[in-house]
DNA sequence: AATCTATCCAACCGCTTTTAA
DNA sequence: GTTAAAAGCGGTTGGATAGAT
């Protein structure tokens, strides 16, 4: 016999929720902050399980929920993540201000899906699709045309290779194993001098704190927001993920950004000390990015391994592209 | 206008991880 | 070190709604 939820052993609302509810809770939140979620629903005078409340809150009365369709932008970040991260929801939910894993899981499993198989992409893989005849008959020199979703590149596999690798100097002689390394131009919001670009670098989805400080300066402490973001701690974490774990992350492994308000900007001396890696990471114009590498793999008629496939690029050209190592992670 | 079908998304379920006693 | 409770997470379900017939 199925085990039953807490609602209904204590006999609780379940369902939707109802205006009435949602201004008891977001009034209780507003006063005294959700606090132990399983007190929650008794102090704020609701027939709810803590649970509910907490998912209530935090999909859908999070003051600082964006709601609305999403992005080009964010479709794009939410593609790359997950051909990185995979079905780390809260995770990919993270790196995009206003979202929450459900809404970023829901509009993958309706929309993104979709979309991507109706570019010959298996959203599971982000490889192309297997076709069974072809795919038993394939050699390493066929070319294969496909549609691909990073400003609708063509993916031709082939044999040579082209590396893109920039990194700083502080990632030299450091073992990068199977991990990315990209360099990302951000676009970087400075209070008082308008919008001041830095580089910022990517290694496999994470943010490598050394280079974010050699390139914007030091990062100072930031107190934690005591808040009820989801986003935080799932980042944090993130950190000290798989694919962070390998000289990606600075000492002490921390994120500074994943604690930072909405409001935060850089300090007098032009020091990023509040959410510029949330806002640069809003900013991130993945297609931007794409055109500007495959351009440069273009000139050098690189190629992909076979199996391999790529996203961005320009409509009407066929990109010839590869890089070394861990960027078949994008795939 | 009525019915059917597809899609979207809020909410639930159950498992895992973290925290506190 | 152990255990229980709480929190977090990802998969799944079901109701509401829009569009098609």
């Amino acid at each position: 016999m199925a085990k039953q939820s807490c609602c209904h052993k204590k006999k609780l609302r379940r369902g939707l929720w109802s205006p009435e509810e949602d201004e008891k809770l977001m009034n209780h939140i507003a006063k005294y902050g959700h606090g132990c979620w399983s007190s929650v629903p008794k102090l704020a005078g609701l027939d709810r399980c803590g649970k509910s409340c907490r998912l209530r809150w935090i999909n859908y009365l999070r003051p600082d929920l964006k709601r609305g369709t999403f992005s080009q932008e964010e479709e794009d970040l939410i593609i790359h993540l997950h051909s990185l991260l995979g079905n780390k929801w809260s995770q990919i939910a993270a790196q995009l201000p206003g979202r929450t894993d459900n809404e970023v899981k829901n509009f993958w499993n309706s929309y993104i899906k979709k979309r991507l198989r109706e570019r010959g992409i298996d959203p599971a893989t982000h490889q192309p699709l297997a076709e069974p005849a072809a795919a038993a008959t394939a050699t390493t020199t066929t070319t294969v045309s496909r549609r691909a979703v990073f400003g609708d590149v063509d993916l031709i596999p082939t044999t040579t290779t082209t590396t893109i690798q920039v990194p700083p100097p502080s990632f030299e002689g450091g073992p990068m194993l199977e991990s990315v390394k990209l360099a990302v131009e951000l676009d970087w919001p400075v209070a008082g001098d308008g919008v001041t670009s830095r580089p910022c670098y990517l290694q496999g989805g994470c943010f490598d704190m050394d280079a974010l400080q050699q390139h914007c300066g030091s990062i100072p402490p930031v107190p934690v927001v005591p808040s009820a973001s989801a986003s935080s701690s799932t980042l944090t974490s993130m950190a000290e993920a798989e694919h962070c774990s390998t000289n990606n992350v600075a000492a002490g492994g921390n994120l500074p950004w994943l604690e930072l308000g909405a409001n935060a900007v850089a300090d007098a001396g032009g020091h990023v000390v509040g959410s510029c890696y949330a806002g640069a990471l809003d900013e991130l114009r993945w297609s931007e990015y794409f055109d500007s590498a495959f351009q440069a793999a273009e000139s050098q008629q690189g190629a992909l391994q076979p199996g391999q496939c790529v996203y961005g690029g320009k409509d009407d050209v066929p990109v010839h592209f590869d890089v070394h190592g861990g960027l078949s992670n994008w795939c």
